[in-house]
DNA sequence: GTCTATAGGTGGATAGAC
DNA sequence: GTCTATCCACCTATAGAC
């Protein structure tokens, strides 16, 4: 249906707003300017800009979870698990985005309740992966590491969205794979003590 | 004066709007509402939004430079040195604000290039600086780790921004603490391979 | 579903009196 | 230096024709 699909279009031009300018950043007619539309035609499809902002979150963690599950999927170890997840973040990048959600929790003062929770739940569901995936890959002597997965995958997470934001503004994705390569070799590899 | 005094304060409001809800997500009369002045009165001092960016930016650097001298010169060793870093950061995320350049280095692509300019420069001295302590350190051998000091100095501040971007999303500073407990502790400690 | 038209408000910014 | 008054562009959002 022509429907569904201007409403996919309309996101699409919206995600690539907010991950480059924050929600805050764009408009309306920013979007109705790029895809030749009205900005009336954006509200019937989306109401409210917190209505926009939520359906963002979810299509992006749907999609993202997906890239969770075929990573995990995959029968490699836990160590090439935890690249694939960083390059996950490195693909971002490249299109000289930050996080969708990344973006997001910096504005996150001035959001609606429901586009607050999505984006929490977002870290959530990235840490619990990384836990499960740390645990083990620690039990398989795959990876090396002290104290709770929990905390290192909070760390992880912290670090790739740290470094994607700092990396912007030096506009090198080459800063952000260095950061990201000696991150990984210093957490994982490191002998235990 | 009182001219000196109004510019201050309206520094002081701006600075925590943007801490808290970043450069786009506040207005002037955000700020003349708080010091029950007119919105007149601030472009007076600042004439545009981009003039009242740059000072923030100016002036908080300058602040936190005059902190990053302190810690250098007090004769304590390296690694204490990056705890007390790592504390400058604890003590803006108690304020439940996020760094105000890392704020800005979400917004980063909607500001002025007096203002871009700013922010990359903030994270060119804070890591010239960790640099440098992190060689001084390695060299008295009070800390251990691989490869180049500058690398690891662009993860620590990396590491560091994205804890405080994602903590705020969560609530919690025990969450900034103990990620920030476990970073230190991995990369500072780690026996060289 | 998309459009025109418009409401009702707020954004940053300026002119000029005091 | 601070104020009142105002400009105008832009914002989110809605009503109603097609």
């Amino acid at each position: 249906m022509a429907s569904t699909d201007t409403a996919a279009r309309i996101l699409d031009v919206a995600e690539r707003l907010v991950q480059v300018h924050g929600f805050n950043g764009f408009s309306y007619a920013d979007i109705a300017g790029e895809l030749s539309i009205r900005k009336a035609s954006i509200h019937h499809h989306f109401p409210a800009k917190a209505d926009l902002g939520a359906a963002l979150i979810a299509r992006y963690k749907k999609t993202f979870c997906g890239a969770l599950d075929e990573i995990y999927q995959s029968r490699v170890s836990a160590d090439l698990k935890i690249q694939a997840y960083a390059r996950l973040y490195t693909n971002v990048l490249r299109k000289q985005r930050m996080c969708l959600c990344g973006m997001l929790a910096a504005d996150f003062q001035t959001l609606a309740k429901e586009m607050r929770d999505g984006v929490t739940d977002f870290f959530s569901v990235n840490e619990a992966w990384l836990t499960k995936v740390l645990e083990e890959g620690r039990k398989a002597k795959a990876i090396h590491f002290d104290g709770r997965a929990s905390t290192l995958a909070e760390l992880l997470v912290s670090s790739l969205e740290g470094a994607m934001l700092v990396a912007r503004s030096h506009g090198k994705v080459s800063r952000f794979e260095s950061v990201v390569k000696k991150l990984l070799n210093s957490l994982l590899n490191a002998a235990s003590a």
